[in-house]
DNA sequence: TGTTAAAGGTTGCGTTTGTAACCAACAACG
DNA sequence: CGTTGTTGGTTACAAACGCAACCTTTAACA
């Protein structure tokens, strides 16, 4: 088979190809800011997020808020845990569950990675003319949107 | 750390947490059509891809044009020859080289991938508007395109 | 030629991930 | 109450990945 194949379909515009090259190089650069300087995974950086974002929560909580599936959450606040950047506190009304939230040095690893996430979005963003900036966000916000099914695998940011 | 931390920063307009989603949620559907059916990883399916697009190539060719890296490329090749959909030839100007090419049975998946890939990848489009089609392509490619760094380590479709 | 450097690929090893099974606590209901 | 089913969360095990080291063959060049 050396010729190449006769098809109508091309890769380079196939559109889940498009995304996700776009997304490993979008975030790329990112990445260094929670992973080399905090060791953190990305899955880390997501729950520490949303402990910033909206105080207390359980690990399902943030599960089903951040589409992440539970061995990942619950991977995730034992490694945050031991970097002593999370709080774990038995709820007293069910004690299956417990409330996690950030502690004062998670407090401050987050405004620490948030502020470079500012800045290094505004120069992604800065690269698009302003209509394509709002055709983007909603395409990728309908994208994302599609159906409420279970948390998926994960690719990550 | 009870109440949520005062921030600026917005992690649902952030564009690598945006476009992550959005990738993730693009790909999950598409996955099962390589994955059930020929049991093929994502790496394998792009190995693929690229010697139907262009006929034999050697797994250098592919990693440069996949950007995608060498363990990887080696490991996605040996697969897909024990699947018996790829097979490797000895260059004869170079010896360290091998030639890769796709059998007639691995034609024949390419085929039937591509089919339910071009169906899937209508489907996507179909949800935007003209006018919006246009400018996410515009902007993804910008995204993709930026460095020509070295392969990084890779999301997937 | 002999030596050194570089390129094509593969392999080993540690880390991360996905799936499924699992444990404990609670809820529903006879 | 006792049984049954569900929910919150963790763990075990097998895959997959990333990185670095490695082997072989070419290229560069003294």
């Amino acid at each position: 088979m050396a010729k190449p194949v006769e098809t109508d379909f091309d890769l380079s515009a196939f559109l889940p190809y498009m995304l996700n090259l776009a997304a490993e190089a979008a975030s790329a650069g990112f990445q260094a800011a929670y992973r080399d300087r905090y060791g953190m995974l990305r899955t880390e950086w997501r729950v520490m997020f949303h402990l910033a974002r909206f105080g207390e929560m359980t690990a399902t909580d943030i599960g089903r808020r951040a589409r992440i599936h539970k061995t990942k959450i619950s991977r995730a606040v034992r490694a945050l845990e031991e970097k002593r950047f999370l709080i774990r506190s038995p709820s007293a009304k069910d004690r299956r569950v417990e409330t996690l939230s950030l502690s004062r040095a998670g407090v401050e690893a987050f405004h620490a990675v948030a502020a470079i996430a500012s800045a290094y979005d505004a120069a992604l963003w800065a690269q698009f003319a302003p209509e394509d900036e709002a055709a983007l966000r909603r395409c990728l916000a309908a994208l994302a949107t599609p159906g409420d099914e279970p948390p998926p695998p994960g690719v990550g940011d």
